[in-house]
RNA sequence: GCCCCCUUGGCGGAACUGGUAGACGCAUGGGACUUAAAAUCCCAAGUCCGAAAGGACGUCCCGGUUCGAGUCCGGGAGGGGGCACCA
């Protein structure tokens, strides 16, 4: 028999022909249908599609295609996230036009993902930087601007050095700026903000209801908005008659309970009073200006020592007016959190500790651990570190021998008693710094006016466009350099005024993407109908990366949104699954080169350099990158094996949340799986009865076994499925599709095999088909069905058939198994014992001793205690 | 420093609420087909002892709970991640 091997590359481009020109992915809201939405975090075009989006699409593809053959209504866009630095840079080094740089980098793209044959609708593709689209975050940013959700304010920002541009909190890593890892500056200019802190509270007790959330990205996203409980208050201060000391000093404290403990006071640099005193005193002045100039850069805060300067004011305990304590300025106390002031309990706070070590400040211990045998003698000064836990109160008046919960409360409702202070809740989390000094992001709409102030831009004037004729030859805004671009007249008052010049963070762009998608062609941001059907998306696929970045964002837009009456949708992924690198080993040549993969091959087990010979150093498997060169191009692999391979190789095996390493191996096992298939299709085929044949009244035991196997095999894998665990789906594809190879290998000639066989082979086709969806077409037809499998339901199993007439079940002695029975699965204990008994290992084992107990647990095992 | 997660053969990994540890794949060894190779098919395989039957040990380490622990509890080691002068 002549036996073609597939043809995946004609086989592929046939039928992703087919299926663009039946438009059979073109999403529509259909009655009676249940939706499903499912979206993968758009990419930004670089230039390549790159293996981890490949991975990342499949991923989505599967569950797009496993939700549609379930019958739901399924929306699968996709788009481009399209502002952006690296086009700015590019057109600085090649003298293109940013617009010019993406526009070919998407086409490019978008070509490449054409060959992966995802079921993607592409008459919604969006690109955040086409005016069409951020005409309508304009129009967002104008209502958010009137809800009091947008607002411009002089603050102490992050300078990022390289993007000569400022960076929100969330893009400041570890001191550096999140792309160029340049260390940050602290600069004070006035800049726009969203009031995502208006939503803290809300964004913080919702995450509990998102069940399908990761843990670590709800726990991320806590720790990030940063909940806590303490309270605020006013200290009277003494000596100086400077009008911003007679106002004392408000201080917030998550541990008011230690205040008896407390032995000085501090404030930042940056704050009024210290700089209402440096006016006076200028070593004070000096003091301040060298905290504002030191480093933020995480090494060197780790390293810095604590310092402060003694103003000569003194803070007065309003519960004891004789315990008086010195005011410092300290560098560090941060501005930004709290009220920019604190109370120093050395005893119970590690820093505070180390700066009353070093100015010689008293230290008294105000807490003792609950587990203390005698805690009024617990002396943290003595023990030379601080108790910063929980514990009983001691030397503290009013509050000993409460707890430090207790205490915390008691004294909470005696500042608010007297009138001193409140409880209050203060968050981590800090309104979203969104203006950045670059061209190739989304303008702000808004119009500086000397007599009216910030106008905003009448809609009708919207949108606000880039300017096309721009330099990039100095360093610096473009737009701020234009030659005519910001000069406007008022919208107001006709007058002559500037444009804002700053543009939007590009995870603006990106907050709100998949609201764009149910109607992109909205005259409004959004169109309610396409939202209400479409939103929330269900199943949202994408890096952890985002876990507190992007996914708060979107979070806080849904909000914004809804409040705005653009949405009525508080959480926008009711979904989330977050996945996996991919990585790869890394090669080195003997004179310390990185070596491409394709540059290395494998001879008895040695790697060397493909060609010569010369040895190569094999390394740590690590995340593809383009300077390790352990990159994987998806279009060689798509050319060399398919589409349906590589993604059938990144699906199986490895757990789609885990990073998986990409080997030649790995891809080749996939490859043979796919030839093994179709080989087992063109051999049975001859031998099967026809489509839609009813099945035989009789089965032999052998086409009864395969039967059940099928039936097994589509319930496993639609759990699978269902939990992402599609590592073990596939595990069992590969399982049935052995069976019906030993099925068909020992002939087809008993009663009911030929059914049997179609049955499976029809099955497991509807199975493979979200994974490898050219070949489950193909084979489909093959097997004689006129239709599309695409548009096939997904295959159903018979509960009856996936249940064994007869179980294994093992026996235990003394929890060690010895033997193992058959028996009928609902046997009686009684029958079971007295045939587990009689098992000969299970005798050998007992050596004659009777039972002592026996346990059996049904379906299960067989215990047996002697 | 604080918080979270992970650790299973040569490798990736399976194991539902405590119930046969190692499914499936990769690599390996043996065999079949072939002049040969490739491709394909079949078989073997946790480790140790044993010709075999069988036995002992075995899920990072130590201890506990239980008839029974990869799974639960306590302590420890190693790895990964998040946050971090956050008062």
């Amino acid at each position: 028999m002549s036996q073609d091997r597939y043809n995946a590359k004609a086989t592929e481009q046939k039928w992703q022909k087919i299926w663009n020109n039946a438009a059979v992915f073109r999403a529509r809201m259909e009655e009676g249908k249940p939706k499903a939405y499912v979206l993968e975090m758009f990419p930004y075009p670089s230039g390549r599609i790159h293996v981890g989006h490949t991975r990342n699409y499949a991923m989505g593809d599967v569950v797009a295609r496993y939700k549609r053959a379930q019958g739901y209504a399924v929306l699968h866009p996709m788009g481009w996230d399209a502002f952006g630095l690296p086009a700015e840079n590019a057109a600085r080094e090649r003298g293109e036009h940013p617009g010019t740089w993406t526009r070919q980098n998407i086409e490019a793209m978008k070509a490449q993902l054409g060959v992966m044959g995802l079921s993607l609708d592409w008459s919604r593709e969006i690109a955040t930087c086409d005016p069409d689209y951020y005409q309508h975050q304009q129009a967002l940013f104008l209502d958010f601007l009137e809800a009091g959700l947008a607002y411009r304010k002089e603050a102490t920002v992050n300078w990022d050095p390289v993007e000569n541009s400022v960076l929100a909190n969330e893009q400041v890593v570890d001191g550096k700026g999140w792309r160029s890892g340049a260390p940050v500056e602290k600069r004070k200019l006035t800049q726009w903000f969203f009031r995502i802190t208006a939503y803290a509270d809300d964004l913080l007790e919702s995450l509990e209801g998102l069940a399908r959330w990761p843990d670590n990205v709800r726990l991320m996203q806590e720790n990030w908005i940063g909940k806590s409980y303490g309270a605020q208050w006013t200290f009277a201060l003494e000596g100086s008659g400077n009008p911003e000391a007679q106002k004392g000093l408000e201080v917030y404290s998550t541990r008011p309970d230690t205040i008896f403990g407390m032995s000085f006071c501090a404030i930042a640099a940056d704050h009024p009073l210290a700089q209402a005193l440096a006016q006076e005193n200028p070593q004070l002045a000096d003091y301040c200006r060298e905290v504002a100039q030191s480093s933020t850069m995480q090494a060197d805060l780790d390293t810095a020592e604590k310092t402060g300067f003694d103003t000569g004011l003194k803070a007065v305990n309003p519960f004891d007016p004789a315990h008086k304590v010195p005011v410092f300025v300290a560098n560090y106390v941060l501005m930004e959190y709290g009220t920019g002031a604190i109370f120093g309990s050395p005893a119970g706070d590690e820093r505070d500790f180390e700066f009353a070590r070093k100015y010689g400040l008293p230290i008294k211990t105000v807490v003792a651990p609950e587990d203390s045998a005698n805690p009024e003698s617990f002396d943290a000064d003595a023990k030379g570190e601080p108790f910063a836990g929980k514990g009983v109160v001691i030397n503290s008046e009013f509050l000993n021998s409460l707890t430090s919960d207790e205490a915390l409360e008691k004294v909470i409702d005696e500042f608010e008693t007297r009138g001193l202070g409140t409880r209050k809740v203060v968050y981590r989390l800090r309104d979203w710094l969104i203006s950045r000094q670059r061209y190739w992001g989304c303008p702000i709409p808004v119009i500086h006016c000397e007599a009216c102030g910030v106008v905003p831009v009448p809609k009708d004037q919207l949108p606000v466009a880039l300017p096309e004729d721009v330099t990039f030859d100095k360093p610096g805004n473009p737009l701020d350099h234009h030659a005519s671009w910001k000069y406007v007249d008022c919208p107001k008052c006709g007058k002559a005024a500037r444009r804002e010049t700053d543009t939007m963070d590009t995870f603006v762009d990106s907050a709100w993407y998949f609201t764009r998608y149910c109607d992109n062609t909205a005259e409004t941001p959004t169109n309610r109908e396409a939202t209400d059907y479409w939103l929330p998306v269900d199943q949202y696929i994408g890096g952890i990366e985002h876990a507190v970045l992007h996914l708060l964002y979107a979070r806080f837009f849904a909000r914004a949104m809804s409040k705005t009456g653009h949405l009525d949708v508080k959480e926008p992924f009711q979904g989330l699954f977050t996945q996996g690198m991919v990585c790869h080993e890394t090669y080195k040549s003997a004179d310390g080169r990185w070596l491409y993969p394709d540059e290395v091959e494998y001879k008895d087990g040695k790697a060397v350099e493909r060609g010569g010979g010369a040895p190569v150093t094999v390394g740590a498997v690590e995340k593809m990158s383009k300077s390790k060169r352990n990159t994987i191009d998806p279009e060689e692999i798509v050319e060399q094996y398919g589409a349906d391979t590589a993604r059938w190789f990144m699906m199986s095996d490895t757990p789609p949340e885990r990073d998986i390493e990409w080997t030649q191996s790995g891809i080749e096992g996939a490859w043979r799986y796919v030839q093994r298939l179709w080989r087992l299709v063109d051999e049975a085929l001859p031998h099967l009865p026809a489509t839609g044949a009813a099945p035989p009244d009789d089965f032999s035991d052998e086409a009864l076994s395969l039967r059940k196997a099928t039936h097994k095999t589509v319930k496993a894998v639609t759990t699978g499925i269902e939990h992402f665990h599609f590592n073990t789906a596939i595990a069992r594809c590969y399982e049935l599709a052995s069976e019906i190879g030993a099925r068909a290998h020992a002939g087809l000639d008993a009663p009911g095999a030929g059914f049997a066989v179609r049955e499976a082979l029809e099955a497991l086709t509807g199975l493979i088909n979200p994974f490898m969806p050219h070949l489950a077409e193909e084979i489909w037809q093959k097997l004689g069905h006129e239709t599309l499998m695409v548009e096939t339901p997904w295959p159903t199993f018979d509960e009856a058939l996936t249940v064994d007439d007869a179980i294994t079940l093992p026996i235990q002695v003394n929890g060690k198994k010895r033997g193992e029975i058959e028996i009928a699965p609902d046997a009686d204990n009684a029958t079971i014992e007295a045939l587990a008994l009689e098992d000969e290992g299970v005798k050998r084992a007992m050596g004659g001793k009777a039972p002592k107990k026996v346990i059996v647990v049904p379906k299960r095992i067989v215990n047996i205690v002697i």
